[in-house]
DNA sequence: GTACCCATGTAAAGTGTTACATGATTAC
DNA sequence: GTAATCATGTAACACTTTACATGGGTAC
C-alpha cells in the first residue's frame, strides 16, 4: 500500500478555492485545520517545491515594499485532477488518535497515584481553555444562517470540533466528580 | 524542548503491573490502549533493546517448548522512578488529532462534489462498526459493577472511546440527513 | 530603533509504518 | 501436514518536529 501524504492533498484544497503563498497555507493550519491537521513550515516549504515539480501548482513571485518576494500559488489542471481523486477516494483507515493524556490515566488509576486529581485537573484546564476558545470562535464566524450555509464545510469542523472538547471536558468532570466522592 | 518519546513510557507502564515479553506488550496495543495509542512491533522491539541497556527495564530469557526463546521483561527501581516521573508531569500539548476525513469533507463540501454522499457513508459504516466493536466489548468485559471497579483505567479508556465514537457516528447521521434534506 | 509580524528556506533528529526475514509451537 | 499464532528481530522509507538561518515590512 502506497504512502498517503495528505499533507499535499490538504495545500491542494487551499489552493483550489484561491492563490496563497506558504506563509498563508502555514496560518491556515492555525485556524479551522488545525483543529484536524497540523503542519510547520518546515515541512510545507519543501512539500510546495515537490507540488510545483510534479506540476501540481505554479507559482507567481509578488514584490511586497521594494524587494520582499512572495510566492504566490495557484494549483493547476493537473493538480485539479489530484485534488478530486482524492476526495473521491474513501478513507480507509480510522485515525489513530494518540492521546498521551489518556493512557497517562490509564496507568496512574491503576497504580493509586497521590497526583491523579491535580493531573486531571491541568489537563480540565487545557481542554477547557480550548473549548472556550472554538466557541468565541464559532460565535464570531458563525453569527447568523447565512454565514454558515456560506461556509459549510467550515462550519462542519468547527462543530464537529466543538462536540469533541465538551465531550472531553465533560468526561474529565465526570471522573474528578468520582474521585473526589470516593476519597 | 526535548522529544516525547511517550511509546517508551506506555511501556514501562504496561510493564509495571507484571512481567511481559515483547509480543505481550504488542498485543496490549490491539486492545484497550490501541484506541488511543498505536505502536508495531517493529517499533516496540528496538526500544525495549533500549530501555534495557538504559536500566529502565531488565529481562530474563524463558524458554517455551524445546527451544523458543523468550525475554520476560520486568521494570527495575529506576525504570519506577521514570514512570512516576512521567505520569505526574502535566501533559502540557493537546493532542493533534489527526483526522484526514474530516479535512477532506471540508474541501468536498466546499466544491458541491457529486460524491459527498457516498463518501459520507463510506465513512459512517467504518465508525459504526468501531462502534459496534467497542459496545460488544464493553459488555463482555464491563458486566458487573465489580469488574468496572476493578479495573477502571480500563474501564476509562473504553468508556472515552465509546463515547468519542457516538458522537462521531451521530455528527455523521446529522450530515447526511442535511444533505438528504437539501438535494 | 525596536518589537512584532511577514516571508522563505535548510539541517538534523525523532517518530512511525511497511516490508523483509526467520523460526518454533499449538490445535486441528 | 498445515494453518494460525507465538516470538523476535532488521532495513528502508515516510512523516513530523525542532532547531538553525536569514532578511524585509510595519506600527509604535
Amino acid at each position: 500500500m502506497a504512502k498517503k501524504n495528505t499533507l499535499r492533498y490538504i495545500l491542494l484544497g487551499l489552493l483550489s478555492t484561491q492563490k496563497m503563498t506558504g506563509y498563508d497555507l502555514n496560518q491556515a493550519f492555525k485556524d479551522e485545520i488545525g483543529e484536524f491537521w497540523q503542519a510547520k513550515h518546515s515541512q510545507i516549504y519543501p512539500e510546495l517545491t515537490k507540488m510545483e515539480q510534479e506540476g501540481w501548482i505554479s507559482y507567481e513571485v509578488e514584490i511586497s515594499g521594494t524587494k520582499l518576494e512572495k510566492k504566490a500559488y495557484s494549483i493547476t489542471e493537473a493538480g485539479k485532477i489530484e485534488l478530486v481523486n482524492w476526495l473521491d477516494t474513501p478513507s480507509e483507515a480510522l485515525p489513530v488518535n494518540r492521546d498521551e493524556f489518556v493512557v497517562k490515566l490509564y496507568f496512574i488509576n491503576n497504580m493509586d497515584d497521590p497526583h491523579l486529581l491535580e493531573v486531571i485537573n491541568n489537563q480540565y484546564k487545557l481542554h477547557e481553555a480550548r473549548l472556550a476558545h472554538l466557541e468565541r470562535r464559532k460565535e464570531l464566524i458563525f453569527s447568523s444562517q447565512k454565514e454558515i450555509d456560506d461556509n459549510y464545510g467550515h462550519f462542519l469542523i468547527l462543530d464537529h470540533g466543538l462536540t469533541r472538547e465538551r465531550d472531553y471536558v465533560s468526561w474529565l468532570s465526570g471522573i474528578r466528580d468520582r474521585i473526589e466522592k470516593g476519597s
